[in-house]
RNA sequence: GGGCGCGUAGUUCAGGGGAAGAACGCCUGAUUUGCAAUCAGGAGGUCUCGGGUUCAAAUCCCGACGCGUCCA
């Protein structure tokens, strides 16, 4: 990747001419330089600049002297720029859900311009609500963690102010990109018109990829314009029809720059910090602060080993001692990261995600679990349900609906609070018990513990365990997730020169009986027709059954625009009309089903949480299944709950609207929830509605109305993983069939136990009783049958060599009940030896009990079993007092218990 | 999405092919004593469930269920 990078970047430097000179740069008589340091090529009004503006080439230089004419608070920063561009004829969109669930391949939005981005069969499409806009995109990235908070700038969520327009009539192109954004610097901003350089630069995303002037003021970037003009990778691509700009500024950088504040977190989280300090008295120097965060940025985890390696430099670098300067600042970082982790926290579950062990999810556990730990450890006094208060309430005027999500989002953290409580419990009970050991632990042991239990080498050494230094511990715990990739290939189809095949299933009054022509047919029985009302597989829903042409139809699949069906036998020849039939049976139970998915969704959520979101769904004949996100298991009468109030919707009987709208005009009308079952591919979706109580963008076939389901029964709710529960149901004629089903299983359980149903929990729960006091009598008699029989042991015995022996081979016997004879026996009996013989099942087995006097004459338990027991086909074990054995041979019993009468001591 | 680990008494856990264990809690009795009292005795178990291997499985193997943890 970074190959390619550094190849295109040469490409588009040797032609800059073309690519990156604008019109302002000739009007303003900006010069070409190349920095001396980097060697990266810049534009400046300096001619005499010899360094690109940026770390680290260059040091911060506006701390404790902004280069701006304002001093701006964060929401009065983003004020100005909306206005600015609002001016200047563009709309302004609201943010984008944090939670990125338009793409499949990303968790979280990770940039302004993913907002615009849609995935269609591989490659990427540019669907823009207005032209131009601007967005205030929060986005969320988790690539740097540990650097949050002491480098002074990164944090896990940022503000991406994200100019886009596409070049065309409405739009604009690069002239007027950094006209405008120098003219935001230099006016609205007040920076000097010399302090600005534009640095060449190149970006590469998901399927297109552009140049790019990144501009930086007094050593620090502030926002980079991407002119995306190419589509597909550097090795092959084609140009856009309409290029991309998509220039993105951090509001946290210019809030930073015009406040020339230590670090960007005292710029952008004042109210926050203000509040953190008030609660918690700080002590450090603030003078030596100030030296230290201006070198602190250039803390880079890519460049520097770890965080000790650069804080040694640092310290290095001011003469200090780093343990001095980290014990000073730790508790100072430690909040800005606090504030930082809390932010994110607050969006990403306002915007429906909840923290898990997979998935974006563990992003979440994992930013929740580092901001307790801070609190822990520099014994703050904070909650973090305030921390989102005080951020809802710094944040309403740029983003009111966060105000709403408030409760729900302490709800959910709440819980996820109880998780990290028994986590660090479990966590200190294993290193407690390690500590107290006292094994030494090997690299290998920390690495083990630190993957499948959460306990850190730091944890363990600040128990007391005893730890060998850890070499290589991160990589090691690398290796062990080295991923294997295994992908298996979906059967590919050359499905180019075909034509879109007319999807009749979706048309009113579409029929069960058609003909149509076969247009292609591949191998192993694949056939495409020019038009079919088979439902392919698609949304969870399983596909269609039937019959083309006679032969059986076994599989559907969509390719793009083109349905492939997979039938029995030898195709039909292409250019041939074929009758086909759809199982019209099949296709209603799984329309009820899937109708039913959506109801259940609905009710899930009304009464779960608006954390509710499907998470994959299944869709069959006789059965449906819905995993939904929800952070705890669902309890019998919440399973109850859900289920009745989807059965008052079907009573209600709403209207089921299917409607095709434009993917731009359904995201605007009904927010992002639409995709509830994954993204749907094309410009068109498919809106399914149901009277307003569901509405999702969904290509699967649907009843008229909530009432055709009939009735919904929920047969099982079980967790899936951490953060989604699965609810299995039936509906319509299946629920029918399964009440039917469920029905005569308790005829035929009533009628084993011989009673009338409702009495069946009475009788079952005697029938239990019953086993247990049968059982203690059980043993109470064996107990009994032990010292009845044990006089005729006594007089039984047999003397051998100054032991006696004594062979028993009662098959009525029981295993406890011998054990207990014969460990009875040698204690009374020192001089005893006791050999019983007895079965279970198909195989005989021998016990062997050889008291203390017996064993000084010479016998041993174990020896015993170990000479009859492979006259029986088999072996044993045991100590010199207690063995036992067997083997497969009952039929050589007799011929064992001879052997064992006429057994003699050992010599 | 993948890797690793766990499931044994009411609780926390040890054991890891051959007799079901400890601590705490609980019950009974003694003792009378200053903060989680002591002593003696006792009850309490489908070793998560289902298959397999074996003479023998809590233990080994496979699967299901429940849970934890790490990585992308």
């Amino acid at each position: 990747m970074n190959d390619k990078k550094q190849a295109l970047k040469a490409k588009f430097s040797s032609d800059y001419k073309k690519y990156y000179v604008v019109d302002l740069f000739k009007r303003e008589g900006f010069v070409r330089k190349k920095c001396e340091s980097c060697g990266k090529h810049f534009w400046t009004l300096r001619p005499e600049r010899t360094r690109c503006d940026d770390q680290p080439c260059s040091p911060y230089t506006f701390i404790g002297r902004p280069p701006t004419t304002r001093k701006l608070g964060y929401v009065d920063a983003w004020k100005a720029v909306e206005a600015f561009f609002k001016k200047n004829g563009h709309a302004i969109v609201k943010r984008y859900p944090v939670v990125s669930r338009w793409r499949p391949d990303l968790y979280f939005t990770v940039a302004s311009i993913i907002d615009f981005q849609r995935v269609e069969g591989g490659k990427v499409v540019f669907s823009l609500p207005a032209n131009p806009l601007v967005v205030p995109q929060m986005c969320l990235r988790f690539n740097d963690v540990p650097t949050v908070g002491v480098n002074g700038k990164h944090g896990t969520s940022f503000c991406m102010i994200g100019q886009t327009a596409l070049a065309n009539n409405e739009g604009y192109w690069k002239d007027r990109t950094i006209d405008l954004d120098f003219r935001l610097l230099t006016r609205t901003f007040g920076i000097k018109k010399e302090e600005i350089t534009f640095d060449e630069d190149v970006w590469m995303g998901y399927g297109a990829f552009g140049y790019s002037l990144q501009y930086n003021v007094r050593g620090l970037e502030t926002g980079n314009a991407v002119f995306t003009a190419f589509e597909g990778s550097p090795d092959r691509y084609v140009a856009l029809k309409e290029p991309v700009v998509d220039m993105g500024a951090g509001l946290e950088r210019l809030t930073w720059l015009s406040q020339g504040t230590p670090t960007a977190y005292d710029a952008y989280f004042t109210p926050i910090l203000k509040r953190m300090k008030e609660d918690n008295r700080l002590e450090y120097d603030e003078e030596l602060f100030n030296r230290y965060s201006a070198l602190a940025g250039e803390i880079n985890l890519d460049e520097y080993r770890n965080l000790e390696d650069a804080r040694q430099k640092i310290a290095n670098a001011l003469g200090e001692d780093p343990s001095r300067l980290w014990s000073q600042f730790g508790a100072l970082e430690a909040m800005y990261a606090i504030a930082d982790h809390t932010r994110t926290l607050l969006f990403a579950v306002a915007d429906g995600m909840l923290p898990s062990n997979s998935g974006g999810g563990y992003n979440l556990r994992m930013v929740f679990r580092r901001t307790r730990n801070f609190i822990n450890y520099y014994k703050f006094k904070l909650q973090i349900a305030d921390l989102i208060d005080w951020h809802i309430a710094q944040l309403k005027g740029m983003y009111p609906e966060l105000a709403d999500h408030g409760p729900d989002v302490k709800e959910v953290l709440g819980v996820e609070e109880s998780r990290f409580l028994s986590s660090s419990e479990r966590v200190s009970k294993i290193v407690s018990s390690l500590s107290a050991q006292g094994k030494e632990l090997t690299t290998d042991d920390l690495v083990k513990l630190y993957d499948s239990d959460g306990v850190t080498p730091e944890q363990l050494m600040e128990g007391g365990a005893k730890v060998s230094p850890p070499e290589g511990f991160y990589e090691q715990v690398q290796a062990r997730h080295l991923a294997r990739e295994l992908e298996q290939p979906k059967m590919q189809f050359d499905t180019r020169r075909l034509k879109p095949t007319r999807l009749w299933y979706y048309e009113d009054e579409a029929p069960f009986d058609f003909t149509a022509r076969v247009v292609e047919v591949f191998e192993g029985g694949f056939v495409v027709l020019d038009r079919t009302c088979f439902y392919p597989r698609g949304g969870g829903q399983e596909p269609d059954k039937g019959t083309i042409g006679g032969a059986a139809v076994l599989d559907i699949e969509k390719y793009g625009d083109v349905v492939i069906h997979r039938i029995e036998g030898r195709a039909p020849r292409a250019g041939t009309r074929v009758q086909c039939h759809v199982d019209q049976r099949r296709r209603r139970r799984i329309t009820h089903i899937h109708t039913a998915t959506h109801i259940l969704n609905g009710s899930s959520r009304q009464v779960l949480g608006p954390w509710v979101w499907q998470h994959s769904a299944f869709k069959e004949e006789d059965y449906g299944r819905i995993d939904i996100t929800h952070f705890a298991h669902l309890t019998e009468a919440q399973v109850q709950k859900i289920e009745d109030l989807a059965n008052e919707i079907v009573r209600k009987d709403l209207k089921v609207k299917n409607t095709f709208m434009p993917r731009q005009e359904a995201e605007s009308k009904y927010g992002f929830r639409l995709y509830q079952g994954g993204v749907v591919p094309g410009n068109l979706v498919r809106v399914v509605d149901i009277g307003g109580w569901d509405i999702e963008a969904c290509g699967g076939t649907h009843s008229k109305s909530t009432g055709e389901v009939g009735l919904i029964k929920i047969t099982k709710a079980e967790r899936v993983q951490d953060g989604v529960e699965r609810l299995e149901f039936v509906a319509g004629e299946a629920a029918i069939e399964y009440i039917h089903r469920m029905d005569s299983e308790l005829s035929e359980l009533s009628s084993i136990l011989g009673t009338q149903r409702e009495n069946l929990p009475r009788v079952a729960r005697r029938v239990l009783n019953d086993v247990e006091e049968s059982r203690a009598r059980e043993k109470a008699l064996g107990q009994k049958l032990v010292e009845l029989s044990s006089a005729g042991i006594a007089t039984g015995a047999k003397p051998v060599g100054g032991a006696k022996l004594y062979v028993s081979r009662d098959l009525s016997l029981g295993e406890e009940q011998i054990i207990a004879q014969g460990e009875k026996n040698i204690a009374s009996d020192p001089a005893l030896v006791y050999i019983a013989f007895f079965s279970t099942g198909t195989s005989a087995r021998i016990a062997s009990f050889v008291g203390a006097a017996a064993r000084e004459a010479g016998f041993s338990a174990v020896d015993i079993v170990r000479k009859l027991a492979p006259i029986l086909g088999g072996s044993g074990g045991g100590s010199p007092t207690f063995a036992q054995g067997g083997g497969p041979r009952l039929d050589m019993l007799e011929q064992a218990v001879s052997a064992a009468v006429k057994l003699a001591p050992a010599s």
